[in-house]
RNA sequence: GUGGAAGUAGUUCAAAGGUAGAGCACCAGAUUGUGGUUCUGGCUGUUGCGGGUUCGAGUCCCGUCUUCCACCCCA
């Protein structure tokens, strides 16, 4: 009875819909891919920023419009405030650029790594808390910062170790010129929504809506023929020349993105840069270069990093132009696709180099082992329970730690290495420094 | 937010209205002489949750939560 009264007052250990853990095994990559990124902005020269998880929901609104407004978690505060949380890295960095403005360097590189809550229908790879890397530069509108934020871009995804990426890029203003050279410019954000689908449902189903949306099939077939390449080979520059035909020739817009590709070229990066036409990118606050990032194994995962050039980011928030370009990697989208893939990187998940186990008579021994190898830069875990050998080599491996030391009668010590099962005996602390850092490499 | 599918032990999966089960995992003991073998024994569930139909519901019906899929949008 006693039990059954208890058993009636747990409270149900659950999760919010769209809301995870992270476990150790997901938890360790993570971290790691984290300080990788941030190793790699830093080496940039770009700086670390962050802003509250929550603000006044009129900030995070800004105009407010469509979206956003369903898909942000918002509510009253104790005090009766309205506040939201974030949804992106990008709204909160604008009104911080609006506020510090004066105290900062033009111009500004920044990196923010952090999480976003957006109240979305969850979906593999898609949740309600996830993980943004966002790196902008604001304060220089050109070619040579555009590039480089399409450089880091490619440095991130090399730092990682993941491979088969490829960078799809669009110019926004390319696309409205032509759209005004057609002479159908007014309904520009409905067609950048449908072309936009069209990795999604396909050529056919994207000339049946534009057809419909233009009442005229011969627009919609110019529309299809400026995104659609003429081969599948289609070199960045042969689509770009064709892009300048149909957009009524030369303009600021097409030598923009022929000056990008030069850099790109000069870096020797220029082969994972595709020039794809129908990248869109919603209807935010872009207006010159957009790109998005997919994963050749798994195109259906969307975009892993996307963004672009917005050339008045925080006009809503100061009366100051601020032209910007940017870029956010989805490291939770990331991960989950990295999962399918069974890529090494997110297999890779120790706590520890070594552990000290047996150490029940002998832990002074033992501590001492384990400070002299955390002083030669190892880490070690010391077990701690009561149980028996077999208990803590299953502990040691449940980690996937990789080296057991063990302390002997003699005051020696045995090395254990449990994935090739080789064993070094009557070591002394400092030859099992040596043998386990020989032994790891 | 709209539409569809699924939810059984820690896990993978059985049980087609009639006593909720198996493998793996886990725990204890023996053996292994600084583990992984072998043997013996054991635990595990309010069948996601809440109602309803029925003599009887894991199974049928309704609601709800979560996951997955599509739309929408996006990382």
């Amino acid at each position: 009875m006693g039990v059954q009264e208890k058993a009636r007052t747990i409270i149900q250990p659950r999760l919010l819909k769209g809301f995870r853990d992270s476990l150790p095994a997901s938890e360790i990559p993570k971290k790691a891919i984290i300080a990788t990124l941030e190793a790699l902005f830093s080496s940039y020269g770009f700086v670390p920023i962050d802003t509250p998880a929550l603000e006044y929901t009129e900030v995070l609104l800004g105009k407010g419009g469509g979206e956003t407004d369903k898909q942000i978690f918002h509510f009253q505060d104790n005090g009766g405030r309205e506040v939201a949380m974030r949804f992106d890295l990008t709204v909160p960095f604008a009104r911080f650029l609006a506020l510090h403005l004066n105290e900062l360097p033009l111009p500004f590189k920044r990196f923010h790594i952090n999480k976003v809550w957006r109240g979305e229908n969850p979906q593999k790879g898609r949740y309600r808390e996830f993980i943004q890397c966002d790196f902008d530069i604001v304060g220089a509108d050109n070619a040579e910062a555009d590039y480089e934020i399409l450089s880091v871009m490619d440095a991130s995804f090399a730092a990682m170790g993941v491979e088969g990426v490829n960078f799809h890029l669009a110019h926004r203003g390319l696309f409205s010129q032509m759209l005004a050279h057609l002479g159908i410019g007014e309904h520009n954000t409905e067609i950048l929504r449908t072309v936009d689908k069209l990795r999604k449902i396909g050529r056919d189903e994207v000339k049946i809506e534009l057809t419909a949306l233009l009442a005229s099939q011969e627009k919609a077939l110019d529309i299809l023929s400026y995104i659609d390449k003429e081969d599948g080979d289609e070199s960045f520059l042969a689509t770009l020349e064709r892009l300048e035909r149909l957009s009524g020739g030369e303009s600021e817009h097409s030598r923009r993105m022929r000056s990008i590709h030069g850099y790109l070229a000069s870096a020797t990066i220029a082969d994972r840069f595709i020039l794809d036409p129908s990248i869109t990118r919603g209807l935010d606050y872009y207006t010159g270069l957009v790109y998005e990032t997919f994963l050749e194994a798994l195109p259906h995962y969307g975009s892993v990093c996307s963004g672009g050039r917005y050339n008045d980011l925080a006009g809503l928030y100061t009366k100051q132009h601020l032209p910007g370009v940017g870029s956010s990697i989805g490291l939770d989208r990331l991960m989950s696709a990295l999962e399918e893939l069974e890529s090494p990187i997110v297999r890779a998940g120790s706590s520890a180099d070594v552990a000290i186990i047996d150490i029940r008579d002998r832990f002074t021994q033992c501590d001492r082992a384990a400070r002299l190898l955390r002083q030669a830069g190892l880490a070690v875990s010391v077990y701690l329970g009561e149980k028996k050998i077999g208990a803590q080599y299953k502990w040691v491996e449940e980690q996937t730690i990789r080296y057991a030391l063990l302390s002997d009668d003699e005051g020696t010590f045995t090395v254990k290495d449990l994935v090739d099962k080789r064993t070094w005996t009557q070591l002394s602390g400092e030859d099992a420094v040596t043998t386990i850092k020989k032994e790891r490499i």
